[in-house]
DNA sequence: CCTCTAACCTATTCATTAA
DNA sequence: TTAATGAATAGGTTAGAGG
């Protein structure tokens, strides 16, 4: 077959040095305190998951990404033992009390909002027009030369990208729209 | 090869703040 | 009060380490 990926379509952004992270390996026994945390709490507070941080003795994105993953994973297995669980205790379980409903979870405070700069913002905007997908060590540089942590410019890359895709649609949407001939 | 899962993504929603 | 935007969510994809 032929390789017709040399399309200019992802010739300069998605290819150039976009690297992760290193994948962080976890003890057992970090995973025993994340697991145990897990259980007692599914949606831990900011301040939970900056405890449990210094802990562990890792970075809080890494706790925070480990509960979403660990959330989507409960969920989507729904694994038989816990389901077992749930109807050996008489209807309800009184371990997993359907701990993943939101609506029935109190969600406590979150992370501060981060006000930023219009020299930051200048220098983050500048770095989204350049690649709007940077990798780790892109990611580095600009919270060195920001003095923003790692984790906020991930994130500010993340809702840079959707309100700009939000912007794009809507825009394309009032084009079509807008067909001449439309009478009123 | 296959499985597991950290890292990453989009889309949406919640929440804070400046105008 | 509202618009802009940071933070968190669900849920899906990508990739690295080990069987």
């Amino acid at each position: 077959m032929a390789e017709d990926n040399s399309s200019d379509v992802l010739s300069t952004e998605k290819l150039s040095k976009n690297y992760r992270r290193s994948r962080t390996r976890f003890t057992e026994e970090q995973l025993k305190i994340l697991i145990n945390a897990f259980d007692q709490k599914p949606y831990p507070s900011y301040a939970t998951k900056q405890k449990l941080a210094s802990e562990i003795n890792t970075e809080e994105s890494r706790i925070q990404v480990w509960f979403q993953n660990r959330r989507a994973r409960y969920r989507f297995q729904k694994t038989p033992e816990i389901k077992e669980a749930l109807e050996s205790s008489g209807g309800h379980g009184e371990d997993y009390p359907s701990p993943l409903d939101l609506s029935t979870v109190q969600r406590e405070s979150r992370r501060c909002r981060t006000n930023y700069s219009s020299s930051q913002l200048h220098t983050l905007i500048k770095a989204f027009m350049s690649n709007p997908y940077p990798g780790f060590d892109s990611r580095e540089q600009l919270a060195k030369e920001t003095g923003v942590p790692e984790s906020r410019i991930q994130i500010w890359f993340q809702n840079r990208r959707n309100r700009f895709n939000i912007q794009r649609k809507r825009k394309s949407n009032e084009l079509l729209e807008q067909d001449p001939g439309e009478e009123h």
